[in-house]
DNA sequence: AGCAAGTCTACTCATTTGGTAGGCTATTGT
DNA sequence: ACAATAGCCTACCAAATGAGTAGACTTGCT
């Protein structure tokens, strides 16, 4: 499961992508627009910002905005600077590796699975990205007469 | 991640699946070879009996073994017994669905790409069962010489 | 100068995780 | 019958994590 925080930064890149263009936004406009509490929304996009995927400005006229183009930045990304590893265990994770204890990952049938799960999981997080989140209607309004 | 208990469930079953046709098997037995604290265990498995996927005989001669066929039992199924909701948004679980309170499903990017994920892993952990978990020789010996 | 932003450090509180302790109950061998 | 065996059940506990909050500080603009 992701963390709320986790959620909450994907919301927040939603509305920066909507808002991509538009100069930098301030995090109230973000917290009240996505209902996140402004001191934790503070935090994570500080976190996206140490992390390269944001940018800031201070002052009058400033706020976040994203540091690169949305389809730049991965999904993936996100995830792991948030949320930290995406695999399911660290014995199968690329950028958080530690080896088991207990098991030799030469006999280890969940070791296997886990890694069927990782890479079918990477193979969509690492191929959509930021521009992928934003508002697009999935279900066109077929303007039709109600029945009867 | 998964959580410690589901590690632990998953080797447990693993040695349960491996003594297949041997009768019980000691809770101790299973928590000495798996290295795993044996109190802690003992809730585990009695977790596994409750929900169909273990059974257990009391008295000498006893201890825990597989209700049904090792490839009767999905790994999804313990998967979600131990650790809960497999997808990473209660919005896009199967078994644990809730309403979004923020986001309109309809219109929300991140929710498209979290059903992706979530039906690329089922799709595994759905078609691997107990019996994918046992020993099995990876990497066959290549009985060569080593060289000089 | 003075205001408008973001930045930083440090707390707090609730929940979950990862256990432990100890007695109870059912089964079986003698 | 009864002791030994082995799982069952209730309760507790400590550390880590998650989800925030408070408040002072810095930087940039006008």
């Amino acid at each position: 499961m992701l963390t709320k925080k986790a959620y909450y930064a994907f919301q927040a890149l939603t509305h920066l992508v909507e808002k991509y263009n538009d100069g930098p936004v301030l995090i109230s406009e973000i917290a009240e627009q996505k209902k996140i509490p402004l001191k934790f929304l503070e935090n994570i996009l500080l976190q996206l910002k140490n992390t390269g995927v944001l940018d800031s400005k201070k002052g009058k006229g400033g706020g976040y905005f994203l540091k690169n183009k949305p389809s730049d930045t991965r999904i993936a990304t996100v995830f792991r600077m948030i949320d930290g590893p995406i695999a399911m265990l660290p014995c199968v994770s690329l950028y958080f590796y530690q080896r088991c204890e207990n098991c030799n990952e030469k006999f280890c049938g969940l070791h296997d699975i886990l890694v069927e799960v990782r890479d079918a999981t990477l193979n969509i997080l690492e191929n959509r990205t930021l521009a992928d989140l934003a508002l697009k209607d999935k279900n066109p309004v077929l303007h039709l007469k109600p029945y009867s």
